[in-house]
DNA sequence: CGGATATTTGCATACGAATGCAGATCCCAA
DNA sequence: TTGGGATCTGCATTCGTATGCAAATATCCG
């Protein structure tokens, strides 16, 4: 495409030294005199001297690739982890190679990876099929399940406490008086919805109720506002619903209000999970749990780097806290019961 | 990291072929019989043989990477063009490498991209300094400004009809009655907001009025909602806000409602601009201009294969026509001016 | 069936940089 | 000044694949 193929041969002989020595100026730690880096430093600049990662990484065997999965960006949950994941990686020395996954070419999608080389992989998505997860653990590349774990793969997982967080919608609503309160879930099959359910459920068994009704959105935002049709078809509605993540709480939200006139929270308590940037708008105002995005990503990247570095790959498993964001979709219980709840979630590693 | 390391070599070995053969087999519209193709694809799966795109680029000049390059994600516009650009590229048989790019370390970002070889390149983000865009196109490789464009430059660009799109909304918001009309710009050197504003206050002065008041947002939420604040600071507030994005009219329809407790459309109309999936939610119902993303990318993708296949850089400058979406946020004029904005937009391509 | 194309095949080399090894150079102390 | 160790340097090879070229084989037509 370009005549710019300047090449550590051709900065050598400018500089008077040998490619190996032009070499050994770019790799950190490399046995280099002052004068020699120097001159080659002068000859490289000169000549716009770029060293070339891929011929760099067929000997090395490290392409400083890292692959991220993703199954869609239309949740503002995993744009923002992509950007900060990205980010991070970027100052580590990383690149990230993105691949959206689709259900059909899910095998592919492995085979791809796998030819560009990557030294490592971050499987970002609560819904994609534990195959595909299982192939990627089983290429010896490090793995990391982000917002997802499979308990039996070798790869390392790092999530929030989700059962801990549904347990505080729980208990949040039943303390505020609601007796009709039913959940929306997300993908049955994923981790996340599994244990944001579980500790829901067994929260409010141990207050005494039982759920009032159930419906599935797929963590899909027409799933999200079909199944909240479907709970409020009938005589009597519920009085409080449960949403498995943000993106689907909007969904709700919009049948809720729009569809059928009804108030929120005075008619209907609305709690969302995730926090995602729109919760806190005020066209919502969601109430809902917070995952630590943030220190999520931190923990991918350290357990990822760690085993880059140390070509060691170990399983690990991070369970950051969680906890309740008060915002003003869900009607409040007392004062004293509101103040246990809001504090920071429960904590966890492994 | 993995012992996996399965060469072509090692294929034809058990194929009884020489490695040529192997290559040949991997190669579409290489010289191959019907036979030998069949010995190696068995012998390859049976190894789990898959080739390496890296030793493949050092030798083709063609790493199958387009580097896309954008500045944030929090813009709900941009997650989805990412998701629809890598879906279509990969499709193509090439794949995104990422880079966030940070106001700090511009100039390495475009070292980075060229040391992964990257094939081609998209700039998405309406901001991004036209430094980096230059530094992008003296490379050689093909480039792609998305939803920006710098006229000097060999770089190829898409974007929507911007001027025009700020022209219905002077019409439309002139017709609804409005005499005290603001704008909230976005970046203000940004092509993008040159275009909306100048189209905008061109159709403004056409109907006999003026931009009332205007102020800066810088493309970003907090920044907007700053801006709507000092809008309205003082006795008399606008009537009609028109912002440069949608995201940035979120922020100013919180304060507007939230904030000052005002009524939209009653008391002030709003209109943004881009058509993101939240202007359509219950929350906000944002009467916008819809930006064709779809398309664009379509149009992104056509001009940047053509190129890569061609192996020729020409510049192209795609305009797509963009037109009014109109929702509940803006006072409606009467039908008939309504029937001739609400018409699809102008078009226009070289 | 013979000769002449057309199709396959293998050989050898190239892509650009990293690295083990051995020789060269340097530094410092005696 | 000399010896010994530490530090640099260049040579040659390697990573895994693509490809020009010439040899080998297959195909076709009269």
């Amino acid at each position: 495409m370009a005549k710019d193929t300047v090449t550590s041969e051709d900065v050598a002989k400018l500089a008077n030294v040998s490619q190996s020595a032009v070499s050994r100026t770019f790799t950190p730690g490399a046995s280099v005199s002052e004068t020699t880096r120097e001159r080659v430093l002068a000859a490289a600049r000169e000549l716009g001297y770029r060293p070339n990662v891929l011929a760099r990484a067929m000997i090395s065997g490290r392409s400083q690739l890292i692959a991220v999965l993703v199954a869609y960006l239309d949740n503002q949950f995993y744009p923002i982890v992509l950007e900060q994941l990205s980010r991070s990686l970027q100052q580590h020395g990383y690149q990230v190679l993105l691949f959206m996954t689709d259900p059909g070419n899910q095998d592919q999608m492995v085979q791809k990876m796998l030819q560009y080389q990557v030294d490592g992989i971050v499987m970002a998505s609560a819904t994609m099929s534990s195959t595909l997860a299982r192939e990627c653990a089983q290429t010896g590349i490090p793995v990391v399940l982000f917002n997802r774990y499979v308990p039996a793969l070798p790869a390392s997982s790092v999530t929030s406490d989700n059962l801990t967080g549904g347990q505080l919608v729980a208990r949040l609503l039943v303390k505020a008086g609601h007796r009709r309160i039913a959940f929306i879930a997300g993908a049955e099959n994923s981790s996340t919805n599994r244990d944001r359910e579980a500790g829901f459920t067994a929260e409010l068994a141990a207050l005494g109720q039982r759920l009032w009704r159930r419906g599935i959105g797929g963590y899909t935002f027409e799933g999200a506002a079909q199944a909240a049709r479907d709970l409020f078809a009938g005589d009597v509605g519920p009085d409080a619903v449960f949403v498995a993540n943000d993106h689907m709480a909007f969904a709700a939200a919009d049948v809720i209000r729009d569809e059928l006139g009804l108030r929120i929270p005075q008619d209907v308590s609305l709690v969302g999970y995730d926090d995602v940037p729109e919760a806190g708008w005020g066209g919502y105002k969601l109430t809902t749990v917070k995952q630590p995005g943030e220190q999520m990503i931190e923990e991918t990247v350290r357990i990822l780097v760690e085993q880059l570095e140390s070509r060691k790959v170990v399983k690990h498993e991070a369970i950051l806290p969680s906890h309740l964001v008060i915002r003003s979709s869900a009607r409040l219980p007392d004062a004293e019961t509101l103040a246990s709840l809001a504090g920071p979630g429960t904590a966890g590693t492994s």
